[in-house]
RNA sequence: GGGGUUGUAGGGUAGCCUGGUCCAUCCUACAGCGUUCGGGACGCUGUGACCUGAGUUCGAAUCUCAGCAACCCCA
């Protein structure tokens, strides 16, 4: 049993979770998450099954988005001079912009840019719709395909030229003050929707040559995958009135004077599917929280004696479970049991239910949880039996998580220790605040810098690069 | 941004160095039939591939160049 490919007993065995790179593009094909042949660089196909667990996922940012914030959808195309105008943003995107120069064969007046994001399709709408002080705040989100036109490698799900699934929210407000409650309103949105996945993450404020071109600040959450390596896995930037400026978006206030708008934007793309792949999953496949699992449970009848009993028995079962709002999948395709159980398990349904004639002798049905305990389980009591476990399936996870996470923060005091440190996690650095020390960090440990912590505070502790005594600190790490 | 490796059935591979023996090997998958079924079943029969383009040559999966694509490493 050492090569997993030519293995005839083991025909779908993945590399191990050690061999993190080689395992994630394995998994996304195996447990048909995403097909990366499409033959376009940077553009991958939604299997059906993959895109059942991101129509879960993204029904969750739905949830925790419509308690007070609108679902819109704006146009792809971005004529060139809206796209031009605000030229801090420009900057930050103008080598990544795919253009349509052509409509048929006729060349266009005016280029269109595909959308790498949307602010610029959004805010001169904005100007229109903002008029007075009775139409603040605005939130709206729009879940759309935003085109990056990316040089540096691409990774399925995690660095692509077509994002697909990219929740982009834009909020508008009075003043500065409210705009920046709305940061803090949006990241512990991404905390809860974090907290359902059970993925544990880090806050932190990214250092100013590394935030959103046209922001004043960013916020950013970040996830530790297995190689101790951060994805940046959501953001939310302060806009200030820069975009306002540019696009004249003002309203009038109480006193009759107008004045510019405060605005913020925050997205969440598909890097939260990588993340919840990565972070849950095994040697053996996929492990989803029950609350996205597009398979909550799966039954697989063992046919032995009368086949007939054995089935009818697992339709009944099935019915019953389907009643509770449970999605549940009965498994009578021609294969062998043991078969089903490795199948079901790649594609990370949180449990298994085993029917036989022992069992239905016992009026019992055997349970399994893809993380691995099992026992027999009365028939009658099954589904408030199963809820039970759907919670214990959810703690159990993100304690396990958490634990990784922990495990792979550290702190460090020396340039030495936060490069030793960041071979395989994150560096937590007492650092001045200085822009010049930042860019040696980064420099000198090899890593980048991924900003302060939030809603933390720390000990005095002097800079690793200047020796300054100060409260501060950043996390390093080595970046996706 | 720089460097490297690789493209042969749905997936993984042999063949490539040294061109002809290849209407291309093996495993897996898939389809049909039968026997099976408490942790990856078995038999029989069948399906399916040389990335694209140009070049060298009597002859290209094999050599050369370009394109496209994938993966790895470093910044």
């Amino acid at each position: 049993m050492t090569n997993s490919k030519t293995d005839s007993k083991a025909p779908n065995k993945l590399p191990t979770k050690e061999d993190y790179s080689e395992w994630y593009h394995e998994l996304l094909i195996q447990a048909e998450i995403v097909d990366n042949r499409y033959p376009v660089k940077g553009m991958c196909v939604w299997f059906p099954f993959g895109f059942a667990v991101r129509k879960n996922v993204y029904s969750i940012i739905r949830e925790l988005l419509d308690v007070d914030h609108q679902e819109t959808q704006f146009p792809l195309l971005i004529p060139e001079n809206e796209f031009m105008k605000e030229a801090q943003h420009i900057k930050g995107f103008e080598n990544e912009v795919y253009w349509v120069t052509s409509g048929g064969t006729a060349p266009l007046d005016v280029k269109l840019a595909l959308r790498p994001t949307s602010e610029t399709a959004i805010y001169p709408m904005f100007k229109l719709w903002i008029r007075s002080h009775a139409d603040l705040p605005l939130r709206i989100y729009q879940i759309v395909n935003t085109f990056r036109y990316e040089t540096k490698h691409t990774r399925p799900l995690i660095r692509l030229r077509e994002i697909t699934s990219f929740k982009e929210a834009h909020t508008a407000h009075a003043t500065w003050e409210e705009a920046a409650e709305q940061v803090e309103v949006a990241i512990e949105r991404y905390s809860e929707f974090y907290r359902r996945l059970a993925i544990p993450f880090l806050v932190s404020r990214r250092p100013v040559w590394d935030k959103f071109p046209g922001a004043d600040y960013t916020t950013a959450i970040d996830v530790i995958m297995p190689d101790g390596r951060t994805l940046q896995v959501g953001t939310a930037h302060h806009l200030g009135s820069t975009f306002a400026k540019t696009y004249e978006i003002t309203y009038e206030a109480e006193d009759g004077e107008q004045k510019l708008i405060s605005q913020t934007c925050y997205g969440i793309s598909e890097r939260c599917i990588a993340a919840l792949i990565s972070v849950h999953g095994d040697d053996k496949g996929l492990v989803l929280p029950w609350g996205v699992a597009p398979v909550q449970v799966v039954i697989v009848p063992i046919l032995l004696g009368d086949k007939e009993l054995v089935l009818e028995v697992c339709r009944s079962l099935q019915q019953k479970l389907r009643e509770a709002g449970i999605r549940v999948q009965l498994d009578t395709s021609d294969e062998r049991p043991g078969a089903k159980f490795y199948k079901w398990e790649m594609k990370g349904v949180p449990i298994r239910l085993e029917v036989g004639p022992r069992d239905i002798q016992k009026g019992v049905v055997t349970m399994a949880r893809r993380d691995g305990l099992k026992k027999a389980v009365p028939t009658e009591s099954l589904v408030e039996f199963l809820f039970g476990e759907a919670g214990d399936i959810q703690a159990a996870l993100y304690s396990r998580a958490e634990q990784f996470r922990d495990s792979r923060v550290m702190g460090v005091s020396s340039i030495e220790e936060a490069k030793a440190q960041t071979e395989g996690g994150v560096a937590l650095v007492p650092w001045c605040g200085s822009e010049e020390c930042g860019h040696q960090l980064e420099d000198k440990v090899d890593a980048n810098m991924l900003g302060e912590p939030q809603y933390v505070s720390f000990a005095e502790a002097a800079c690793v690069v200047c020796g300054k005594v100060t409260g501060k600190r950043t996390y390093m790490a080595r970046q996706y």
